[in-house]
DNA sequence: TCGCGATGTATCGGAACGATATATCTGGGT
DNA sequence: ACCCAGATATATCGTTCCGATACATCGCGA
């Protein structure tokens, strides 16, 4: 099962959860909205496309739509999420496991936090938590075991990359807490 | 041109320099102590050696090295930059240019900066601060644009990349401040 | 002495993506 | 009134890339 490829599949029906929309579009807010697939290419995403509709997941919006141009010809194809769409989606949504802490899966879970039950999120939270933890006791050790033969420069970069995690650590520490209060 | 190869080719000289070393603590290193390369497989890291050996920037080393252990059968190539690798190495070392400033480009180059001159160290820093800010002034249009339909945790995540780009940018800023009292 | 996790080299098929082709619409400059 | 550059929009394909896996040895604790 093609990892990246499911991934989109999740992006992309919870894109369309919130409004139906063109490939196009979809690759944009794809690029920005989320932190994984800022260089994500048509070259991915139309085959996904096909592919979802195969599925009977998405299909072509009929009518009614209306960007924000129509002209004459044919072109500009709105997709919908069906029925079936939305139950997949929130079976992904609902799914917590190790593979929902990678760094750009964490950030799809999280961006569709808002359909995603509190116990879910707070499982995500933690598992992405200890997950930048291991990461990084792995750079520390690593810049223990090297640190004679280290100079000024690589020094700095590794000493940046540990700041970012903790941060990134302190960050989900805080969303815990709050999911926490929530749930109580 | 296979961009990212040349820029494996580049690490893996760079990590050369250093001191010769063989391909099983080649991948190590590659995925601790540059940024870059988290994931590296040796699907790319033993062709790539190949190719390096075949282009005569890099040999193995004959006698003497040693690992921490030696067995009996043969096994265990350790590989050392010949002359050529080295200039190879500088010739890349020495360029700059918006290939450069990517995320991966940016941390690999960064890395070996003690054998980069400081006129080309400044460009790579400031190239980069520029790419971040034109990726900041991306992901600040966006929020505007989509401001009203976006839900609390889509916010946060947009909120926590921006926050985070601009954290970056301004470790930058500092290491461009520093650089530039050196070349003083 | 058994076995398991780390060390170490190597390959391959399928997934992913950059580059590119095509066409229309729109806004601003002259 | 006209033009054209750039945004909008869909689509494909060859090349590159890498995850999964195979294989073998080594060191070490039970």
């Amino acid at each position: 099962m093609s990892r990246r490829a499911d991934l989109l599949d999740f992006a992309v029906l919870g894109l369309l959860h919130e409004t139906p929309m063109h490939g196009y579009e979809l690759r944009k807010r794809l690029n920005t909205a989320l932190g994984a697939f800022r260089a994500l290419s048509y070259g991915s995403l139309y085959p996904c496309l096909r592919e979802l509709l195969g599925k009977g997941w998405i299909r072509e919006a009929t009518g009614a739509v209306e960007g924000p141009a129509r002209g004459s010809t044919r072109a500009r194809i709105v997709y919908e999420l069906t029925a079936d769409g939305k139950e997949r989606f929130q079976t992904m949504a609902d799914k917590a496991g190790p593979a929902s802490w990678g760094d750009e899966e964490f950030d799809v879970h999280f961006a569709f936090f808002a359909r995603t039950p509190t116990e879910v999120r707070l499982r995500i939270l933690e598992g992405r938590r200890s997950r930048l933890e291991e990461r990084l006791a792995i750079i520390r050790e690593a810049s223990v075991r090297n640190r004679e033969r280290m100079d000024n420069y690589t020094a700095a970069l590794q000493r940046h990359g540990e700041e970012s995690t903790e941060r990134e650590v302190r960050w989900l520490e805080e969303l815990i807490t709050a999911e926490r209060k929530i749930r109580s």
